[in-house]
RNA sequence: GUCCUCGUAGCUCAGCUGGAUAGAGCAACGCCCUUCUAAGGCGUGGGUCAAGUGUUCAAAUCACUUCGGGGACACCA
């Protein structure tokens, strides 16, 4: 309907005008009285034109012929509102129930070829709060640009080498040794997480002592495996699959490191000081340059993410997006300088900072450190608060909010959730349904032409439009935001209206627009990952 | 100190490629179950959009400055 509105407003306009570069934005008053869709071109024209807008407007509206207006104002200082009949609404609950679980989807990305990349938490401990916030972005961001046309790639990096991996190795060892009451010593930066000494005690559970004078990699190794795992069970859980692991040590192996630094140098971005060898990374996006190669000759970090992005960009995705906590945003410029270096579009990389979600535990700010292992786990806040109302909370907000997560809150006001309100619009739809399976083919509606059934509708109609913009400004909040809004309405009409009434025709068509409802709500629900129940 | 980011109702947050009277939820107060789920609906109160200046017909939205919260500034990852 807005594009059609578009396209009768552009016919109506001189020639000469639909040359030059202005849009024409179609957008729904907040206010009723402003009629269904308004649009500024008048005002917009005022400085093409020089001429006072509302004359402009005056001409453009009697240019305009439709038969699906009712009516057209002028409204200073020089909108025009459009009143439309009510048709379309009402049409579209066949369509919705024609489409069922496709209500919504489009074609908008066209199969491009998007990679995303999140989480990718280090597998030196299990996920936490931090990571079900950017968990829940990155998949439902997923599943918007899927439903929207785009061909995704959801991707795990899997930093399983270095330094890090070093510490977990030793810090099960160490656990080991304890349960064996041998000497141990954890190292300085060593991981006190609970889940470190259940490895170990599985461990001497099943080898006893027998895996005293074991080397290291043994204990890396089974480091990386069993958190690994524990972290995709924990993500499958949460309703979060991913399509691809990378491996870091994959990544060290399949490119030779120091032939991605000789590449560098060849373009002219390193250099030699003190013994080490310098990214010259400050002359592109940086304002220093950071070590590749130390002066002890074993690499930084960089390196092997500068041989990963690359891979990235060999598999040639039209975009790439990285979820990132903010305290990683530092690393943004040296990666994009990276890509430059090697030659490759940075631009086609766009890194997405999360604010960290702070921990409030009965008022008092709770540190989150791994190390500690004090921190929330994933696991844990399921448990507490559920996965729909984690799911739902977490996409809730924009990424760059500093979220407080109130545990106490949490737990205890589970039924104020915004979740339960939207659930609970489709455990009622549900509910009437029960003994209407079937579906009712109905050409001409007849009952509905009343306030609050429009504004339901109005809401239904609304979706495909939302999913685009969602997936056009990559921001899942807009599809919570709206299911909460449709459930509003539902709730409003059925407080007003009985479903299920003594009049056959009017039953039918009460069934068949809730029946368009349960689709949209169900639909938008999944694109967030909450799953609603069917009775409450 | 340099850079990034945020500041909107008592609280948690929407709204930000400029549009008409700044919106929700929670919290507060009042009303509505003999009727398909009251985990619901209706109503009331609540705001110098951190402050200032500028751009514009029009600024919460854009630019600059200031003040506050958070973060980043390693031969750690």
């Amino acid at each position: 309907m807005k594009q059609e509105l578009i396209d009768i407003i552009k016919s109506s306009l001189p020639k000469v005008l639909l040359d030059t570069d202005i849009v024409i934005d179609i957008e729904k008053p907040k206010v009723k009285e402003f009629g269904d869709y308004s649009t500024n071109i008048a005002l917009k024209l005022s400085k093409v034109l020089k001429d006072n807008p509302l004359n402009i407007a005056t001409s453009i509206i009697e240019n305009i012929k439709s038969d699906k207006i009712i009516k057209m104002e002028i409204k200073s200082p020089g909108f025009i509102n459009f009143f439309l009949k009510k048709d379309y609404l009402i049409d579209n609950i066949n369509n919705v129930i024609k489409l069922d679980s496709s209500y919504g989807s489009s074609n908008i990305g066209k199969n491009k070829n998007y990679n995303i990349e999140f989480v990718s938490a280090n597998p030196t401990g299990i996920l936490h709060l931090g990571n079900a916030r950017g968990g829940a972005y990155g998949d439902s961001l997923s599943r918007i640009l899927t439903f929207s046309g785009y061909n995704v790639t959801k991707e795990y990096y899997v930093n399983d080498a270095g330094n890090q991996i070093n510490n977990l190795g030793l810090s099960i060892k160490a656990r080991y040794l304890e349960i064996c009451k041998k000497d141990f010593e954890m190292p300085e930066n060593g991981y006190f997480g609970k889940e470190i000494i259940d490895i170990a005690t599985k461990l001497h559970n099943e080898f006893k002592d027998t895996l005293i004078d074991t080397p290291l990699d043994y204990f890396k190794n089974l480091g990386i495996t069993s958190l690994l795992s524990k972290i995709i069970e924990d993500l499958k859980e949460y309703r979060i699959e991913f399509d691809k692991f990378t491996s870091e040590k994959d990544i060290s192996e399949k490119y030779n490191l120091t032939s991605i630094i000789n590449e560098l140098s060849k373009n002219g971005y390193t250099y030699k000081l003190d013994g080490a060898t310098w990214f010259k990374c400050s002359a592109l996006f940086d304002d220093v340059d950071h070590v590749l190669i130390k002066d002890d000759g074993t690499l930084t970090y960089l390196v092997p993410d500068i041989a990963y992005h690359k891979d990235k960009y060999l598999r040639g995705y039209d975009k790439m997006i990285d979820i990132l906590g903010t305290d990683h945003h530092g690393y943004v410029a040296r990666l994009k300088s990276s890509i430059k270096a090697l030659g490759n579009d940075e631009s086609k990389l766009e890194v997405k900072l999360l604010q960290l979600v702070r921990l409030v535990e009965n008022g008092e700010i709770v540190k989150m450190s791994k190390r500690t292992g004090k921190s929330v786990t994933l696991s844990e806040l399921i448990n507490e608060v559920g996965i729909n109302a984690a799911r739902y909370y977490f996409s809730k907000y924009s990424l760059d909010t500093q979220m407080d997560f109130d545990l106490t809150l949490a737990k205890s006001t589970t039924s104020d959730n915004p979740v339960y309100y939207v659930s609970y619009a489709y455990a009622r739809i549900c509910s009437i349904l029960k003994d209407f399976e079937e579906v009712t083919n109905i050409d001409k509606y007849e009952t509905l032409n009343k306030e609050s059934a429009y504004n339901v509708l109005e809401k239904v109609y609304e979706f495909p439009e939302v999913v685009e913009n969602a997936a056009r400004k990559e921001l899942p909040h807009l599809i919570t935001q709206y299911v909460y809004e449709l459930a509003t309405e539902f709730h409003m009409f059925y407080s007003k209206n009985r479903i299920l009434t003594d009049n056959e025709t009017e039953t039918k068509e009460n069934i068949n627009l809730i029946k368009a409802v349960k689709i949209t709500i169900y639909n938008a629900l999944n694109l967030i990952g909450v799953i609603p129940p069917v009775k409450m």
